[in-house]
RNA sequence: GGGUCGGUACCGAAGUGGUCAAACGGGGGAGACUGUAAAUCUCCUGGCUCACGCCUUCGAAGGUUCGAUCCCUUCCCGACCCA
């Protein structure tokens, strides 16, 4: 079976992948998914970086799947998918992320367009273009409520009881790993091994990574993030805080949780912006980790580039 | 001018005769990652070294001591108080 072109373009955030996927798009007429477990958010703009642009509904684009009630971006006749699909006080996963997607991908195709993922959740790439299979466990609350109750010791305890091999391949000072793995375990009867495998991918990727010298990508993270406050962030994120609180899902992410330290007056605004600064650039860091790991990776450090390699990639798939 | 409290590694901050290259936090660096992933977790962070170890550090200079980040003296700097 012959297997889809897919651009991904990959990289921390504030390197210039939003440019780079809409020029990308115009050049090989292509649409853009965004893969960032952020955007995904209505109301979530400022602090996340969402793309601005016309919202249009999505009917306009004879999709044939639709999981959400989503209005793809449109920026400079790009359209953008994979933003404003779940409200702020909703759960998202890297398994909804993956089953959109996939849909998208192939309503994209089908429409004779060039998909591009654009993004910089790692694991949200890994699950897509790797083939993670991503078991059908879905969190369970009440299990995860009742395991959190216990310590990292004792949890480790019970996965080693549950699946040993598990116990000695996951991280054990990891809770979150741990509770997750014996959610998965608990509830199939089966080793964690057994749950966690790898399919093929029917797709023939190009990654295109941005590469932004380290000194040069915090000088623009805050920058942006200084940007982002001036652009109304505090007023963005105290509507969420009112409406949602702090604990929901969307609201620990960077930006709005500081802020909302700052609304509960735990924090001085001047300290929560310097927070929200540092973290950015630990995120950033994060997301280095993660490409850099990934030997597929074309990294460039500009839209030319950027449209070179893929021009050459392209050529071999008429 | 007098007095008090301080000056510790990139920053903040413990330590108060040997067990101190010096707790802890921040920052910085490296890494992990299969349903919270902008989350969560791990390691490193004076110099040389794979390591044992060696060398140079705790404002400066002297001194006491077998031994000083820690005690004494003087000086420099900072904060506060009294004049």
């Amino acid at each position: 079976m012959k297997k889809i072109p897919i651009i991904a373009v990959v990289g921390p955030t504030a390197s210039g992948k939003t440019e780079v996927g809409i020029r990308l798009a115009q050049a090989f007429d292509g649409e853009v998914i965004c893969v960032d477990s952020r955007t995904v958010y209505r109301g979530m703009n400022i602090g996340t970086a969402k793309i601005q642009g016309k919202q249009i509904p999505e009917t306009e684009f004879l999709t044939i799947h639709s999981l959400f009630a989503e209005k793809p971006i449109v920026v400079d006749g790009v359209a953008h998918w994979g933003v404003d699909l779940v409200d702020p006080d909703e759960a998202f996963t890297v398994a909804d992320f993956k089953e959109y997607a996939e849909k998208k991908i192939s309503d994209i195709v089908g429409r004779g367009k060039l998909p591009i993922l654009v993004g910089g959740t790692g694991l949200y790439f890994r699950a897509l273009l790797d083939g993670l299979t991503l078991t059908d466990v879905e969190p369970d609350v009440a299990l995860r409520n009742e395991l959190d109750a216990m310590s990292t010791e004792a949890l480790a305890e019970m996965l080693g009881a549950l699946d040993p091999d598990a116990a000695s391949t996951i991280d054990v000072d990891n809770r979150r790993r741990l509770v997750r793995a014996i959610e998965i375990v608990r509830t199939t009867g089966e080793p964690l091994a057994a749950r966690q495998q790898i399919h093929d991918v029917p797709y023939d990727v190009l990654y295109v990574g941005m590469d932004v010298e380290r000194d040069e990508l915090y000088a623009r993270i805050d920058e942006r993030v200084a940007a982002m406050i001036g652009g109304g962030l505090i007023d963005e994120a105290r509507s969420l805080y009112e409406k949602y609180g702090s604990t929901s899902q969307a609201m620990s992410g960077i930006g709005y949780r500081q802020l909302a330290a700052f609304f509960e007056n735990k924090l001085p605004l001047r300290d929560a912006v310097e927070r929200i600064q540092f973290d950015t650039r630990h995120y950033a860091k994060r997301q280095l980790t993660w490409f850099k790991a990934n030997p597929r990776v074309h990294w460039v450090t500009n839209v030319k580039d950027a449209i070179a390699t893929v021009r050459k990639f392209i050529s071999v798939h008429p």
